[in-house]
DNA sequence: GTAAGTAGTGCGATTTAATATCATGTTTGG
DNA sequence: CCAAACATGATATTAAATCGCACTACTTAC
């Protein structure tokens, strides 16, 4: 099996590596985040935090996604979700379409796969994105 | 080199084949089409056609992107583009970080490896994307 | 400890992309 | 030519995200 759990990230310690201050608004979110591994917009992260601006959801999210340890997910729809993500090892995601659970994944054939593609291509590959979109089997959707 | 460019797929044939009538106002989208190969996005198109409403710009490339002949580009700043595309085969898209030109390419390899992932996740993969953003090196942005 | 400076916050307005509403216009089959 | 079905366009609306700006709260210097 490729996929797997990751540690959970210590975001507290990403912001400060950024340096970036340790506020009280900034560790209601990462603690709201830990309890989150799975997929999350940001519009309900600030429902679920009244007592923190909705400017200041957004922008800790950013600074989270800079710092790498959140991952910014396309979904098929053309609307995003976020996810807690393992720091320091390339991976890309899993999403379920029933139910909108996020997994991480890394398989090095893919890595190999874009090498390998990017010396037929014109030009030089900066980025890449890859998601799978899944239906899980196990999600309420289908029937538990 | 994986890349082709397409031949142009028939956009009226696209309409009339599902079923759609082919009016004005879609005869004009399509001929506008057909000489932008290269990403747009809807916005920009209806800009280009003052003659033909927002709305109708916005549901016959909906259709379009239904029949398979426009594809939908997720750009990395979560934004999208459309592009027309080759029918009847699947296909990746490249996206030029700097100036925006997309082109297609297909690796079998990728579709091989899709497979083979597939084997050993939980759940079923009904669908991916995989898009590669590049510095094509020959955009006005590089100097030209 | 206080003043000054910098970073962070929150409200509300704004932007942007896209869709919904719905009265009107167009096409097509007969 | 008529009626039904389909398509259109102006406008309102929604949703996601960002911006502007006054205010607050740390941090540092003195």
């Amino acid at each position: 099996m490729f996929g797997f759990s990751d540690p959970r990230p210590d975001l507290i310690a990403a912001l400060e590596k950024g340096g970036y201050r340790v506020t009280t608004p900034r560790r209601a979110i990462a603690s709201l985040l830990e309890q989150k591994h799975e997929g999350f917009s940001v519009e309900a992260l600030s429902d679920e935090l009244p007592s923190v601006g909705r400017a200041t959801v957004y922008r800790t999210i950013k600074l989270l996604h800079a710092a790498g340890v959140v991952c910014k997910l396309a979904m098929l729809n053309g609307s995003h979700k976020y996810s807690l993500c393992g720091v320091g090892h390339h991976h890309h995601h899993t999403v379920c379409v029933e139910c909108g659970a996020v997994e991480e994944f890394r398989v090095d054939a893919v890595e190999r796969l874009i090498r390998q593609i990017s010396e037929d291509i014109s030009g030089e590959i900066v980025s890449h994105r890859l998601e799978l979109y899944v239906n899980c089997g196990a999600c309420p959707a289908n029937g538990d």
